[in-house]
DNA sequence: TTGAAAACTGGCCGATCGGTCAGTCAGGAT
DNA sequence: ATCCTGACTGACCGATCGGCCAGTTTTCAA
């Protein structure tokens, strides 16, 4: 935005940060267009003008943390095992942390996720980092991993009132007491 | 109920049975009175008959659960808080894995739990159960208790394929790493 | 057998949802 | 001055929701 920014961008931006907002807050589902034009300062018809439909609106909020997910899963699928496992803990402590609004949306459609071909790669990048995680085949190991994601995202869900660095320094006790390092 | 059940008793099982499975499958928003009352085999008025409201059907569902969730802190007030770690380790994995169904129906309304004040008092429940499991009151203690109870809940999320002894040996696995026993 | 209470139901209501559509309007190009 | 187009909107649609109520059927004690 250094100079100007074209009204279709400016409005877009403001529908999405909104959006984000009102999904983290009552969920997706309790959150109508009408809420996120209102926010937005523009008419629920403008909203869809911008996107196909209500699940775009999601995949555009949940966009930004999709993108960080896949760049950490391309980057640990060209290391050895131990030092993707290593990666992947430090680099997906960071991306919960910072992308804890989405983490809160995330939970909220969980349920509903299978039915939404606009988030199905971040639930298959999702699954593969935990592979990685787990840093063995061990299907202990793997389950060990799961188990250490969903206490995580579960700890930046709601913790407004946490630094991002108390939050970065639980996450990694926790992960270390929790995984065997390869 | 010895020999046989009162009509009354019988449907509003049967409903209960039902909610409890399609708020499972489906979650608490996307099922509508209508497809309890389907499942069940009457009709939506009786549903509204035997319930007060939708949310008088969740409380019922949630209600086995919460009971042995309540006996658990009152069983935990009475001990020592080493044991009371302990007990409340051991009670909390097997309650959450045989109510899995309900873990699975609980996170879908974690969002929209604050206005319902049918459920207020599990939720407390499950507040004082964290202190008890941490079994101290450093805070990152505190912390660790909760990011395991994520994590187990988490676990106990749609694992249908996965035998009760398999969860509960895994649970009791992550726990054991992850908290340090008083 | 009967009559009242309990159990149950069909039909309806107002509200709200996501989504569509015809049309308004500002402003740049010609 | 004219036209075009991207941005935007108000009005409306069909569907579905939770909930209500008058009325019917079933049950069971007297």
């Amino acid at each position: 935005m250094a100079v100007i920014t074209p009204a279709r961008e400016r409005t877009r931006r403001e529908i999405v940060r909104q959006a984000m907002a009102l999904f983290q807050a009552g969920g997706y589902n309790a959150t109508s267009l009408q809420d996120i034009a209102t926010a937005a300062g523009c008419s629920k018809a403008t909203v869809l003008y911008h996107f196909s439909g209500k699940p775009a609106v999601l995949a555009a909020v949940l966009e930004p943390a999709a993108a960080d997910l896949a760049e950490l899963v391309a980057a640990a699928a060209e290391l050895p095992r131990a030092e993707a496992q290593d990666l992947t803990i430090q680099r997906f402590i960071n991306l919960a942390v910072e992308h804890r609004g989405v983490v809160d949306v995330l939970q909220d459609v969980i349920p509903v996720i299978e039915q939404m071909p606009e988030v199905a790669p971040l639930v298959a990048d999702g699954l593969r980092m935990t592979q990685y995680m787990a840093g063995s085949d061990d299907p202990l190991e793997q389950d060990l991993a799961k188990f250490a994601i969903n206490g995580l995202l579960g700890e930046c869900r709601h913790s407004d009132e946490r630094t991002d660095d108390d939050l970065r320094r639980l996450c990694d006790i926790a992960l270390r007491r929790l995984l065997r390092r390869a």
